[in-house]
DNA sequence: TTCACGATTAGCT
DNA sequence: GCTAATCGTGAAG
């Protein structure tokens, strides 16, 4: 590996630089922004926007609702029981993508907050779409509408192309990354509500959404 | 090695 | 509104 090929000023560009490869994105978050409290992470990506690259193009969606988990208080977060494989970049640096398996079915996204050895993260759990629709459709199905393409955290992850491969991979690009939304208004209100599928801790309100966004999931009835 | 189950979705009733 | 689909993970043996 690596072999026959010359290190050169671009690839430490390549590793340096935040990701903006294309004119119409902004640059990466630094990784400051996730290495921060897992709620205050949570609220402040609502209106961000993510991207992710893959060799079938590029596509792109503002992140209108998200889920905190600390695994030192919280019996729904995965890393709650210890250090597992698994669950192991949740206890790295801030900014990697922890993505896992749901269902046997579903890939799942989160970022990692907080410090290291401190297991955080917050959950991506939909997305507007702004960029590379067709694509989207092209993965998700033609007869999909629009405002379903990245509405729930499975969908999102089938509509970007976000796979287990995925897991570890950095949030500071160069292929994935979440960046500013350029005209995004500041004022835009945020509801906290109850997570949503867990079993464990389900009074924590530690779910964030842009409210009254229709690309919000959370259609589902909250248990009695 | 085996087994129960989940941070869900799609499709049917 | 209800449930089948489907498999990696982790705890138990």
């Amino acid at each position: 590996m690596g072999q026959g090929r010359t290190h050169t000023r671009r690839d430490e560009l390549a590793t340096t630089q935040p990701a903006s490869n294309d004119a119409s994105l902004a640059p990466a978050l630094p990784r400051e922004f996730y290495a921060r409290a897992t709620l205050d992470v949570a609220r402040d990506l609502l209106g961000k926007t993510l991207v992710h690259r893959t060799p079938q193009g590029l596509a792109a969606g503002i992140i209108v609702e998200t889920e905190g988990y600390v695994a030192a208080v919280d019996p729904a977060a995965h890393a709650y029981r210890g250090l597992t494989p698994r669950t192991s970049v949740m206890f790295g640096l801030a900014g990697y993508a922890y993505v896992y398996r749901s269902y046997g079915l579903h890939s799942l996204v989160n970022v990692v907050t907080q410090q290291e050895g401190e297991a955080a993260a917050v959950l991506l759990r939909a997305l507007q779409p702004t960029v590379g629709l067709e694509l989207m459709q092209e993965r998700r199905g033609s007869t999909m509408a629009e405002r379903d393409l990245c509405r729930g955290p499975g969908r999102l992850c089938l509509a970007l192309g976000i796979t287990l491969d995925d897991n570890g991979a950095d949030f500071l690009g160069p292929d994935l990354w979440i960046a500013e939304t350029p005209d995004f208004p500041a004022d835009v209100p945020i509801a906290a509500t109850p997570r949503i599928g867990i079993t464990r801790a389900t009074d924590f309100p530690w779910r964030f959404v842009l409210a009254g966004n229709p690309y919000v999931s959370g259609n589902r009835v909250p248990l009695p």
